[in-house]
DNA sequence: TTGAGATTTTAGTAATATTAAAATTCTGAG
DNA sequence: CTCAGAATTTTAATATTACTAAAATCTCAA
């Protein structure tokens, strides 16, 4: 049973007791032994409980985890172009099961600029190279080479390289934008993200219907 | 009910039919009524059943999201050393309710090993400048400038510098490191991280009893 | 207005979520 | 190695409710 052994990695990770748990979360330490090994289930609403008690989002006791993980060399990572006024990106995360994390290498072209927008989960951009001026809520943040905004993508928010060469930027987020299909040609995957509402910096591009592969 | 309303909203911008989603799930329609009104209340097993009738995750229908935004300057972060090793790092996230990313630039030194380790959440590493190797469950990985490497945080991880200049890395990863409190001073943090045990990139670090800030 | 499909309501009961307390195991100091 | 206290597991229960089937009501197009 995935949901205990992982309440049971959380908390042994942040050295605590059953005790300390039940207790933070108004439960018998009976029942935390049990769910724990997997011998009871608890209710949503005790959950709820336990991974406050825990200092974790719920999700992350419910999503399924598998073994994996993904190596991606610049060299070999395909890039990909939205629109006609070529925003290219690079895949740098993958997904497995329950991931949360994406990440993008992002090429924003001068004058390029996204349409404002909002979504569920958090998302942080970092200037490698360039600048770009981000907006959100209406509060405009210009962020230069090693600048770094965290904010959280349920606030209305939108970017535009406002200067004359490319930037290049590193964006993560905790949406799954991809999916769990595995990369099997790089047609799929613009036509998955044409689909998806979820992604803050290619949600934002007027998206033609025909997605070209990069070939520099 | 949050709960119940987010899966009705999810079902109607599907255009499904609370019985198309009922069987789906297995679960007799009238239940599933009961639930999108808050009437009753779902098992884990069976919002997993429903999550997937809606090709959602769970997670999905049971966080709760807010507002907040961060920014971070290159000029204006401090740069924090961890032992005598010099490991340093510069934080790019901010924590708010219920945020799970966090990020941090990693200045690591020629020579720098860190010990094997695995815990909760994933992370993963992009490298702007030098070279490492991440040993990942006995698998070895060299990445070179512009590579990432994504995985699940609970296979056991390390990594190292084995060439002699300082390699710069971004890291990002899904596990609250730096708990809900602000940033007040630069040594607040060292201690509260002295004492976290789920910072892969810095827990790895044999840590001394004094930390200092870099000057540089 | 009618009728088919969708949703809500009702009345139940088998299953189980969760407990308290006893038993067992673990841990660390001496 | 021993032992006491802390931590965890086990046991036996029961109050609660997760979920059902079927009837009633609502909705909407023709």
């Amino acid at each position: 049973m995935i949901l205990g052994s992982k309440l049971r990695t959380v908390r042994r990770s942040q050295g605590k007791t059953m005790q300390e748990i039940a207790s933070a979360a108004g439960l018998s330490v009976g029942f935390v032994s049990q769910v724990e090994r997997g011998i009871a289930v608890p209710s949503i609403s005790s959950l709820r409980k336990l991974a406050a008690a825990l200092e974790q989002p719920v999700g992350n006791f419910l999503e399924v985890s598998s073994e994996s993980s993904q190596l991606t060399r610049s060299s070999e990572r395909l890039p990909f172009t939205l629109g006609q006024n070529a925003l290219t990106y690079e895949r740098l995360s993958h997904s497995f099961g329950g991931s949360k994390l994406t990440a993008l290498l992002i090429h924003e072209p001068p004058g390029h600029r996204t349409e404002p927008v909002s979504h569920e989960g958090e998302e942080l951009f970092f200037v490698i190279k360039g600048e770009i001026t981000v907006e959100v809520d209406e509060e405009r943040v210009i962020l230069r080479t090693g600048d770094s905004y965290h904010f959280d993508s349920t606030r209305t928010h939108c970017t535009w390289n406002h200067r004359t060469e490319v930037a290049t930027l590193l964006w993560c987020g905790t949406m799954d934008v991809f999916g769990s299909s595995e990369i099997e040609s790089p047609h799929q995957i613009p036509e998955k993200m044409a689909r998806s509402s979820r992604v803050s910096p290619l949600y934002h591009v007027r998206m033609s219907t025909n997605f070209q592969e990069d070939k520099t």
